[in-house]
DNA sequence: CGCTTTTGACCCGCGC
DNA sequence: GCGCGGGTCAAAAGCG
């Protein structure tokens, strides 16, 4: 799992709201069918309620909407719910084999805090967090030589 | 030219 | 059963 790598910048603090529903024991999430009728995967079945997919969320102080996490994400609804004037985004991860899912969204008591949810873990590799990472590792190992 | 964003419509679950 | 709130789709526009 990598969920302590986000490279956030501009936020001084982040609180972590939450959640580890079904924590990684279920990291793969079947792909949804196409829309509407057929994406309750498994309704009743046996004892198991719905399938939660593994859900994080946290508050970052941020001015900017979108936090660059190392993924690429794409951006597919935006609504306005209640209890917030503001608008809620939706992306999801571009890459086909993976359907995490994200969403954004600003408190309405607070506009300089981003809620991020994110929804299911990634099945493939961060190009860009390995190209943080693969020096940083290289100079580990060097080091733990001695 | 291909990919992303925008935006309204559609669909579904849930509470009443 | 119906209405509301919330999540997703998909066509068209926008951008590099």
């Amino acid at each position: 799992m990598m969920l302590s790598h986000l490279p956030i910048q501009s936020s001084d603090s982040i609180d972590w709201v939450g959640l580890l529903s079904g924590c990684m024991d279920q990291m793969a999430a079947p792909a949804p069918a196409s829309r509407g009728g057929e994406n309750c995967v498994q309704k009743n079945k046996g004892k198991r309620k719905k399938y939660v997919p593994p859900r994080v969320a946290f508050h970052t102080r941020s001015t900017e909407d979108i936090l660059d996490d190392g993924y690429k994400w794409r951006k597919y609804g935006q609504k306005s719910v209640k209890n917030s004037t503001h608008p809620r985004s939706y992306y999801r991860c571009t890459h086909h084999t993976c359907n995490v899912k994200k969403q954004i969204q600003r408190l309405s008591k607070d506009k300089s805090i981003v809620v991020t949810t994110y929804e299911g873990i990634h099945n493939h590799p961060c190009e860009k967090l390995m190209e943080t990472l693969t020096p940083l590792l290289k100079q580990l190992q060097f080091l733990s030589r001695f």
